[in-house]
DNA sequence: CATGAATGAGCGTTCATTCAT
DNA sequence: GATGAATGAACGCTCATTCAT
């Protein structure tokens, strides 16, 4: 009975923050981002009691849909290198559909208003894509590497791969090519042979 | 805007910045900024102009005191992988010794006070180091990829390298090569020959 | 405004108002009230249209409740000394066994919430002990102060008493005893006679 | 060097205060306060900290004004009798002269925004006073009550007398008499002596 | 020039009241 | 009638910036 709370202006709350967030950075206003959702500034706080607690659950949706757009339709039974590849390209499209999930994110990531608790969530809901690089370095150089750097190598090539395909959209295979090549270098491939005659 | 008078106290109000910001964010009041250099709050207008007047030249001058620390002693005859690994050392060594410097630098980069002239600059202020760079991928595999592009793959694995050390810094030595053994993979080796019989 | 439905929940917030008033003063919210009634917090307002209106009847109910709890019991036929220290003997009672309601009072008292109808009613209300006090000054020292004035005092004498009382319970009694004897010395008592020799 | 805090200014504001929470209570803005001071909302800040701060600093410094009014000019080799009633006289002058302060310490009394530190301070600003009810009740009835209960009786009363005064200024000196004598007869009389025959 | 008080717009959050369910 | 989500005006407090000293 009454008003139930509603799931779309939840969403609409976390769509507006996005985008608020990815412009004005973790100052904007919570009554900007309430406005950009079409909602009146106080009721912004019946789904988020805080503004840090809007912000650690931002933190986490993004993430989590990250995880799962990224992870969508992976081919479980194809080779470890064309798994990779997927993901790769998955990650791509995720990023370039959606730039202002990244710049929320870019944000929200150095911010001490993210807790602890929700970082190791947010490591939780990456556990797949986390899964997949543990076997695509088992033979590779880093296979003795804590796992934490390799994510971070991953993450940071993509992000560089992402920049690249946004400056210059026109070569975006050629630069998704070249930062997977590069990524299955530095993590799968096996030292190169020095070959002598 | 005759230079003010004292360099000493536009030191002092840098210094104090990076620290504060480091630990509160982009949101440190001015106030605890001038405090923590030992300044009355007001003065730091007369040192710059507005808040976000100190942050781009906070910016730079992080950036380019990094660029300067990490190109330092440069073994200009030797080969290049030794002088790209001597400058990888360079900047292991700067990041763990100044980590307020980074984690200042982390929040100052994703913010929107500072204005692309900034980002400019200080791309002009690691000329050096991509200049290094230019060289180490000639023959390698990203020789024909945007420079911005490589760039970013050094910067991110650099940080990633930086972040392991800080975690474990017992192998800090170990950290550090590994690291580098994955930048020369992806920037300078040549493919690896598939050895058929 | 036909009676709402349930008397009971009307009881529940009133009761509920009393104790939080007691505690949070007059700035606590309506929704904490009708949570503690265990009713909806828009409920309260088709029992009450108005804060402002719930307080008003409080502070009626409240004073109805004392007046009628300090007179419960009056031995009609006694003497009126006897007869006033019964009621005070009531009014100690009333005070001790429901220290929030004093507590409400105290705020509802100093409140501008409170209009001056209400206050005129919670004389009416009192019209009981005004009438006792009236028999007991008539042959005393105030036998021409006016009326309000003595009721004054003896609320004052009351709540000082009820005060040390609470402070210090294993003395109740003797409190009790000095409080009475201070009361009837100031209203009833003929003035001391001079005695010489 | 700078601006000083101008002693003028805080003296603007407690009076403001003064004025203020006498109409509206606790509830009363502090931007309100701070503009009825002639005063930019902000400064008020400059002067306390808190809301909180300038409501405990406004209890004492008018209970502390109080207590020092109250004992303005006391006779002190006079007999006790009329040292007390010249403080009487003083208290009456004190109330009707600046009747805000009375109501404004009225809310605060009640209020749990004033700390037990406070309360404490301002009893004992209020020694002089205690000290002369000491005296005056050591022959009396009350020579045993514990000194908080003499205060709270002669607090009342006067509280009791001021409201009759201000309600009815042209018996003010009836009613001050009256009261005083009721106060005497509470704490200092000898208890009457039953003249028989 | 250095200082720090003064300013007031702006922020996160609360809350009485309304109204869809 | 009961419920609790929705609303938006207010509030206490902060802070970049200005300016009297």
């Amino acid at each position: 009975m009454a008003r139930p709370r509603s799931e779309e202006k939840r969403n609409a709350l976390m769509a507006a923050a996005t985008r608020v967030i990815a412009i004005h950075g973790m100052g904007a206003p919570t009554a900007l981002i309430a406005h950009e959702a079409g909602v009146a500034s106080g009721s912004l706080f019946t789904y988020f009691g805080t503004k840090a607690d809007l912000l650690n659950h931002l933190y986490l949706e993004l993430k989590a849909g990250q995880a799962s757009a990224v992870l969508a339709g992976l081919p479980a039974g194809a080779a470890l290198r064309e798994q990779l590849a997927h993901m790769w390209s998955q990650w791509m499209s995720w990023a370039v559909s959606g730039p202002e999930k990244r710049r929320a994110l870019a944000q929200l990531d150095v911010s001490d208003a993210i807790t602890p608790a929700s970082r190791a969530a947010a490591q939780q809901a990456m556990a797949g894509i986390a899964a997949l690089l543990e076997h695509s370095r088992a033979n590779g150089p880093l296979h003795d590497a804590p796992m934490g750097f390799v994510v971070a190598i991953m993450t940071a090539l993509a992000d560089a791969t992402v920049d690249a395909i946004i400056r210059d959209p026109a070569e975006a295979d050629t630069h998704r090519t070249i930062g997977f090549d590069a990524l299955w270098r530095v993590i799968a491939d096996r030292a190169p042979e020095v070959v002598t005659h």
